[in-house]
Parts: C-alpha cells; structure tokens; sequence
DNA sequence: TATATACTAGACCCTTCGGTCTAATAAATA
DNA sequence: TATTTATTAGACCGAAGGGTCTAGTATATA
C-alpha cells in the first residue's frame, strides 16, 4: 500500500545525517542553515525536507545517530588481568576518546543545547557517561567478590573514579583551555589510578 | 576635552550588562536579539550601540561582568579546623555554588562559545576552576608540611579532589540531566572526603 | 507502459535581526 | 545661556535563513 512510486533513499538520508552530524557540532545549530547541510550532503534542500520535516528534527536525528555510532565496547572489561592494569588502559583508552575532536565538539552541542532539547543530551548521557559507569561498577564489584578491593559502594566508586579520570584534562578541553602534554596526562592518569587503588585495596 | 557635553549613564551601561548578562546565557547568543536586551534593559536600542559598539563586544563584556561577580572568597582555606570537616565543607560550598541555575547557566554559554569566544572562556576558567584548583593546592601543601598528610604531587591531588566533588553531579546538572536527592549528594560528598583522606593519609 | 513518488534547481515568501539614520528631547559643561 | 553629548522612539536597510512552491526529470512499483 505505502510501497507505491519510487522509495525514498536511504543512502540519501544517511547522507544527509552525516553532514548535519558533522555541521551541527562544529558550528552550533542556530550557526548552520538547511541549505549549508543540504550543499554539504550533495542533495537537494527539498530532500532535506523531505527525509526531515523540520531542522530540529534533524538535529534531532542527527544527533542521535552520532552518539549511537560512538558506543564503546562493553566486552572490554571482561579480559583477565591485574586491576591496576586494566583500568589504567581504561583511563588511557577513555581519554583518547573524548579528547577526540569530533566527540568534544558533540559534547559541546549537546550542553549547549540541553534546554531546549534535553531529550538529546539526556540520551547522550545515557549512552556516554553513564553506561561507561554502569560497566565500570560491575567491574568493581567483581573485584570486590574476589577480595582484590575493598569498597563499601561501587556506585560510589565509580563515579569517583571516571571523575577524576576526566577531571583532569577533559574538563579544560570542553572549555577550549590548552591542556598538558601526553606526558603529563599520562602520569597524572597512572597516579590517579595508583591513588584509587590504595584507597580501595583490601586491608592487610 | 573629553569631558564636555552630557556623560554616559553609568547607571544605563549596568543595565545592559545586567540584561545582557541574564538573556545571553538563559537563551544562547544567537538567539539573544539586541533589540531583547535592549527591551530588558529598560534602553533604547541606540543606547545599547552607543555603550557597545557591537554584539560580539557586548557579549564579552556582559560574561567578563558575571565572571567577576562570581569570584569565590579566598580566605575559607585560612581556617584551622580538622582537615576533613574543611575539605567537607569545601565540598558543600562548592557544589553549592556550581549547582546554582545561573552559575551552570553562565557555564553553559562559555562552553557553547569556547571556539568562537576563545578568550572568554579561557577567563571563565581561570577566574573558576583555576582558581579553586591553586587555592586548594596551597592547603594541601600546608597539609604535608604539618604531616597531617602525605601527598606526592600536591597538584594532582587537588585536581582529583575537585574532579571527585563536582563528577557527581555537576557533570549531570552541566547536561540538565536529573541529579540524585540532597541527602544522595551529601552522602556521596562525605565518602569522597573520606576516601581522599584514606588515600592521602599520613603512613601509620 | 502507466502511475506514483523521489529528487533537483531555483525562485519565492516572510520573518528575524544586526546595524544605521533621523529628528526630537534631556542633561551635562563652559 | 550656548553648546555638546546622551538618550529615545521609530523608521529603515540589507543579509540570512526557515520553509514552501513549481516545473521538470528520474526511478521505483503494478
């Protein structure tokens, strides 16, 4: 019934996502007009309109299409190995990530626009921060039943500790502050997961 | 010379930068009109020139006014009182102060305008963060050299203290995502005191 | 093949907005 | 008082931009 004439394109709509997924961030979104995404997608400001009724549609769309391609991977804490090894590689590895230009630039966006669209930034905290806490809290209460740490609250813990992961230098790149060198980021992360460890270990 | 005719208000210029200073960061830059401020200020828009050549100078000017206002008191770590119960009440206060709609507001702005305001929110941040961050460091040292407690780099320490208190919450409140109830936030407040302490504390 | 829909290019409408100009009034200095 | 500048209300300009419309072409289904 509704599969009559010529289908829309998918490859037309991704198309258009990914410009908008790219314009948005970069420029803001009062900053980027429907026919710039269109220009930018090869396509048509009529199929703009098309595939996207209005333009906070497509940021909408736009937005939620981005965080879904950056979920990280949730097998990562199921490798055996000492503590302090894997969660400093998680402290590097989740740095590298939101250092990322691209992934601060959304970040950006979705603070900036977490008042008049806060079903975005809501779902990008769920799919960012929070799952990545999620996981680290049942990680830590693995090591809790296996007497490697001592923690009366994961929860707590949890967020203690990605806090202070990103604390650090993320904090300063949202704002566009110069952050320290690799070197200096890299001691301070080792640091900080020797200090969570020696306020967690099991007692002697 | 320069003194003949009639002065500008002083009264006029507050105004606008009370206006401007409340409009930009509730509804963004872009979508902040002169003619709105204006409106808010009580002044007619050629006023507004007449005081500021231009909305870019304007919205310097009205977040470099708000930041100024915001500056924490520096004597609150001159108190000799058990280092724990400061360092709590550090915590309190803090999240009190960044919790405020205004402050997370204003903090929004400087986020969302970090790549075209450069400038400002290197002031912002320097005014903020930075400041809290040498403030605390300096106890933290005073700390060590009264053996109450035993810190390496007392840098790091007072950026993983900072990270811990505001990673709660702000982080949340940062992305209008609900945070927990009052007496959650304290009871996480005093566990990350704690732990701090435990981590940090002098060798037995 | 016939029909229905997608897509394009571009004109078009209307609103908003940054910024300027004008003419008149108010308030300061000399 | 004479002069100079601030302030106002409002018209005005020009550019940008969200969104619609049209006419023509392409591409799918039936």
């Amino acid at each position: 019934m509704s599969s009559k004439g010529r289908p829309k394109s998918p490859e037309k709509r991704d198309q258009i996502l990914a410009a908008a997924g790219a314009l948005f961030p970069l420029q803001g979104v009062a900053n980027t007009s429907m026919a710039a995404i269109a220009e930018a997608a090869g396509v048509s400001k009529q199929t703009v309109y098309s595939h996207f009724d209005c333009k906070s549609t497509l940021f909408r769309a736009a937005v939620t299409h981005r965080v879904d391609e950056h979920q990280l991977t949730a097998d990562f804490f199921a490798q055996s190995r000492p503590v302090e090894e894997l969660l400093l590689d998680l402290a590097r590895h989740l740095m590298e990530l939101l250092l990322a230009e691209d992934a601060l630039q959304l970040h950006r966006l979705c603070i900036s626009q977490c008042i008049s669209h806060p079903e975005i930034s809501q779902q990008f905290f769920e799919a960012g921060p929070e799952a990545v806490r999620q996981l680290l809290e049942n990680y830590l209460s693995q090591c809790c039943e296996k007497k490697l740490l001592q923690i009366a609250d994961t929860q707590i813990a949890a967020v203690q500790l990605l806090s202070m992961i990103t604390g650090g230098a993320h904090e300063r790149a949202l704002m566009g502050v110069a952050i320290g060198s690799k070197a200096e980021l890299d001691l301070y992360l080792r640091e900080t997961v020797t200090m969570f460890i020696r306020a967690y270990q099991s007692e002697k």
